[in-house]
DNA sequence: CGCATTTCCTGGTAGC
DNA sequence: TGCTACCAGGAAATGC
């Protein structure tokens, strides 16, 4: 499901395409009226400035002082190819000859594609309450601590709300927690510097090298040229259940609920 | 404000 | 084969 390191890769791969092009039109397909595809018109005219990502987010300013805002949600496809279903946006491009539309394909509907007019998030509370984005110098220790402290709640679901740090989702949060053997029930409020800054450490380089594997396809991802993500195949905890843990013996990672989600890790190395 | 719970949505799959 | 039931989960809405 895309993260950080999916998002990332797609603004990658987005940034020289879309820069500098400018928006003919914009608009909804099969996909409803409201907040998750709103002011899209508004789009119509306006040139792309940059494509850039806050956490999950990937937004593109516009020459008006307009943003495009996408998400992707579980199974949002950003594409040059017309989607045969579930087709939820066009945005068609002044042409240059290459490729001269953009489509947004979502089989399960819960991406967004918007215009966020003039920098007003309204209706976008996650993105005005995002926590520092890992892979800038935002995200220091100091500051990672200060709000794991703010909440009570298991260190997995404090990750998962995105308010101690952007971008970390159900697949790297086990990821980083087995890596730094944090039982992914410790409370958020009872971890201490040095495990802090470990997990800190431990979310960087989980984003990192994922992102230098294109992310991780477990079925519906897919980077803009079609491509499969290759850190699925880096996986240590997620997925995994039932299967030995790669760092201790005689030990298995365990599947248990956290937060109305699958959490992966081992009973054995990562205590409480 | 914090926190828990529910909702949205569809394709894949388990079980019969 | 065809049917039903259930599961996956990011963010928002709802209810204390």
């Amino acid at each position: 499901m895309p993260e950080l390191p999916e998002v990332e890769t797609v603004r990658r791969e987005l940034e020289p395409w879309l820069t500098g092009r400018t928006i003919r039109t914009a608009r909804r397909e099969d996909a409803p009226k409201g907040p998750k595809y709103a002011h899209l018109e508004d789009a119509d005219g306006q040139t792309i400035e940059a494509v850039t990502r806050r956490g999950k987010w990937l937004i593109l300013p516009l020459s008006g002082g307009d943003e495009l805002v996408i998400h992707l949600g579980m199974t949002g496809i950003v594409t040059p190819e017309r989607p045969g279903s579930h087709h939820r946006v066009t945005v068609e491009l002044e042409p240059t000859g290459d490729r001269d539309t953009v489509y947004f394909q979502d089989t399960r509907r819960f991406g967004r594609f918007l215009v966020a007019v003039q920098g007003r998030y309204d209706g976008l509370p996650s993105l005005q309450q995002l926590g520092p984005e890992p892979l800038s110098d935002d995200f220091t220790t100091a500051e990672f601590l200060r709000r794991l402290k703010r909440s009570r709640t298991p260190i997995k679901q404090h990750l998962m709300s995105q308010k101690a740090v952007a971008g970390v989702g159900n697949i790297y949060c086990d990821e980083a927690l087995w890596a730094t053997r944090i039982h992914p029930l410790a409370r958020s409020n009872r971890i201490g510097r040095k495990r802090a800054d470990a997990l800190r450490q431990a979310i960087v380089d989980v984003l990192t090298a994922s992102i230098a594997r294109q992310g991780t396809t477990l079925r519906d991802y897919r980077t803009v040229g079609g491509d499969t993500g290759g850190y699925v195949d880096s996986l240590k905890a997620y997925g995994r259940t039932g299967q030995p843990c790669e760092r201790c013996d005689d030990s298995v990672i365990e599947r248990i609920v956290v937060g109305q989600r699958s959490t992966h890790f081992c009973p054995k190395c990562q205590r409480r």
